[in-house]
DNA sequence: TGCCCGATTAACT
DNA sequence: GTTAATCGGGCAA
């Protein structure tokens, strides 16, 4: 059976949590699936939203780890975090993809006509397709509607540098899970 | 106050 | 390959 992920989980650096969430189950409420990809972001970068210390848009990566961190992105679409990392670091992963594995009715209407490799494949339509908005930020992460739980096997995992990003951009903190076809991108071969 | 730009996406050519 | 949509944060003035 797999082990719900809670506080001591994502009390860690998050370039160690980020690949640990590869393989993870991720519900949230009735939909959700398996974790495929993610991305780290310290503060001590200036590609991370707290690099530029607190305001009232990123208070919640300054708080306690084990929280769920909503923005806003390009004015339209939102964006999933996990704070992570002793309380006041100010860091966070990016939930990317997911491989979806319940509710596939809800989040294909949620997302329009959109095939299944697609619902998730992102993370503005991962946030679309669960349902997730600014309501959620600061929600704790081990307590309903989130439930996350640790991958039971083994996952070959892959990496390489983030996404969308101009700052910091060769820290190669980007995760994936090696194969799967519900990345939002391709990694690069080796 | 005004201006620029972004951890994106879908619909183009 | 390119670009519009759309809006709050951050910084200059």
């Amino acid at each position: 059976m797999s082990i719900p992920l809670a506080q001591k989980f994502f009390a860690r650096s998050v370039p160690t949590v980020a690949p640990d969430l590869i393989g993870a189950t991720l519900l949230f409420g009735k939909v959700g699936g398996v974790i495929v990809e993610v991305e780290a972001y310290h503060h001590t970068e200036p590609a991370a939203h707290s690099f530029r210390g607190r305001t009232e848009r990123n208070a919640v990566m300054f708080g306690t780890p084990c929280f769920a961190y909503v923005y806003q992105s390009y004015g339209i679409h939102w964006c999933l975090n996990f704070v992570c990392e002793p309380e006041g670091s100010a860091s966070a992963v990016l939930l990317r993809a997911l491989e979806p594995t319940h509710g596939l009715v809800t989040m294909r209407r949620r997302r329009g006509l959109a095939d299944e490799r697609l619902l998730c494949s992102g993370p503005g339509r991962l946030c679309e397709a669960l349902g997730i908005t600014s309501a959620h930020n600061g929600l704790a992460l081990d307590r309903p509607p989130f439930r996350l739980l640790a991958r039971n096997s083994k996952v070959e995992i892959v990496s390489g540098p983030r996404i969308g990003i101009t700052k910091a951009a060769e820290l190669p903190w980007r995760y994936g899970l090696k194969g799967s076809r519900f990345l939002s991108k391709p990694f690069r071969e080796r």
